[in-house]
DNA sequence: TATGAATGAGTCTTCATTCAT
DNA sequence: AATGAATGAAGACTCATTCAT
């Protein structure tokens, strides 16, 4: 363990210390966090493998920068699209948007999500920030729905049950495409199925 | 890479082969596949680590036929339940029987189950062998209710969700337990939802 | 850290492990241990770096096994030494045969003495180690004293005080000639002043 | 190597190196010279890691320089203190003296001493530089002696042998402490082995 | 079949030293 | 004269896989 870790103050070791994130993220991203090396990550950035540990722990530290940093993008970029309108007038077509954004970008990062998820379900402190970052993003989604006038009840866990179903129906669209299943069947359900949910905010 | 991997025949050759697989899933599951190493699998195996690459191609096999023997057990043990009464007068019931023992089932193989969601998100190979199992555990679920008398119309996208719903709501229980988050609440929420989903056959 | 140190039964194994250690104590005996490496070593016994973690937890443990095998020779060659007799009347002569053959053993270890030596300062564990044999050492030769007719009280302190005599004097002879040191002088006023120590035994 | 280290002229460059040696020297003689790495001492010394190498051509230096500054302290303290008196006639309150300094000096400097020490035994001009300093010191006690009427004869050795003694005496008492040795009657043993070799002096 | 010893490439990490500013 | 970022070789240790018996 190195005790002399710094923290970058000119602007050009900040910007180095960010390539070095970016490159181990992507490569991590891309790879797993197994299947990438520290020489590689050095490489990719542009750098020798020694500076690496001039601004990071170790291996691990890099990643879990690479989450704070990267993460949000990958997992939950909807509430950062101005497209979106979360009014209660608009609720299918929100619904509708959010699903459309949700597997557009899904696609984008692709390898990313699924090498991410995994780190998920087998690290304990991925874990918890990406718990801690998921229920942020419910509340503040919670929160733009009242602001846009819907009820208050129950409504933190109406939202997340309609993610978990949001999310479900995307993962499925995206990768496991099964031959006897009808997406455009199973999209109109869940959309109704979310509907019920919020059924006392929709008249 | 052997290539004279052999298919053992004679009985002690595959009770050996099979305490192989038992040992290196266990271990798998406990630690993870990178934490996991031959010497170890051997070890519990109570046998030698050069036998191992006799009946296997290499570690990664060890763990894919551990996945077929074993993984229904951690993932799908629910059509086996006996007690689980699947008819369309016991639906709110059945509902919640699911829900317990999803949960209580969950509780016992806690790690296991990370373990392999880990794997499936970042294998492919693994991935493709759960999401073929998961479409023909739903396509069996949804035999079992047509034969109860459900309806057959998008009958198989209608399970997929609900399996979906009650997956994220165990998890989130027991996994994630966000203080601000009710789950006595979501549970109904959830039930109701799925009822929902099903109310065309619930009259 | 490796769980699987293996103790080696077979006989070839053995002999291997007996290889890697006298390989690795040499080396260190004459470059010391922070310029010996894992490699070196292992070259030295004609083996691969692995095995060398299948018989010792680290490098460490090698210059220990080492020790327990080897420092003997080094440090207690005395009381091994069938010509030396220790009886009363031959006092004179047993410290002047003690004197030569502590020099000539030196001579011939010389760089690995000093390189045990510097461990003893500089590793806690070393030192434990040699300071306990070292006790034992004292013990054994003042039994053998005992025995030889030499009167038992404070003869313990006696022989510490005459054997760290002997070191310094040999150690003064071997290592740093003092050009304005008269050493035959020295050695008679350290044999004097060792005779006056027991003088109560020497009528 | 640096071919340009500069001998500092200015005053405030000069005091910098001392920071660097003073600096250097206590994290050697803390940890020892292999677990010291040159940022810990510049960031103790308060400096660049960058200037050290204008100061000294390498970590090596540093300790050198160090040896020359501060090892006296360490070994050899006791022709420095004023308030032991090398009369004739006061010799064995002397030699309580001396070793009671001793062993408190010893104690302060505990692992400094230890570590120096281990470094005297495996570096070949460290061994150099210490045993010309103690050469020096016994010819400096030597000619204090002779200034407080001790006979000239032989008296080198005889000094050399002493200090010895004494050293030998207060390692044990400090280090290691065997159960089954009575240090206080070591210490008269001592006394009285000494007082011997100094017969002629002491009528 | 079976053993377990053996291999050696690969991994993370450290650190003395140099270099751009 | 000074900074501290950067280098990259080197080291301890691991482990899937093979081999001699």
């Amino acid at each position: 363990m190195n005790e002399l870790v710094r923290e970058p103050k000119q602007k050009r070791a900040i910007e180095k210390k960010e390539k070095i994130i970016k490159a181990g993220f992507d490569l991590i991203c891309e790879n797993g966090y197994y299947n990438t090396n520290t020489a590689q990550i050095a490489k990719k950035a542009g750098v020798s493998t020694g500076i690496v540990y001039q601004y990071f722990k170790d291996k691990y530290d890099i990643l879990f920068e690479g989450l704070e940093r990267y993460s949000d993008e990958i997992f939950f970029p909807i509430l950062k699209n101005k497209e979106i309108s979360f009014e209660k007038k608009d609720f299918d077509k929100m619904i509708r948007q959010m699903i459309e954004y949700y597997i557009s970008n899904h696609k984008i990062s692709n390898i990313a999500h699924e090498e991410i998820m995994a780190m998920i379900h087998s690290d304990k402190y991925v874990a918890e920030f990406y718990y801690k970052r998921e229920a942020e993003m419910s509340s503040a989604l919670k929160d733009i729905l009242i602001k846009n006038g819907f009820t208050e009840e129950n409504l933190y866990e109406r939202v997340h049950i309609m993610m978990g179903l949001i999310d479900n129906l995307c993962h499925e669209v995206i990768y496991h495409k099964h031959d006897d299943m009808n997406y455009e069947l199973m999209r109109e359900l869940v959309i109704d199925t979310i509907k019920n949910l919020f059924k006392n905010d929709l008249v």
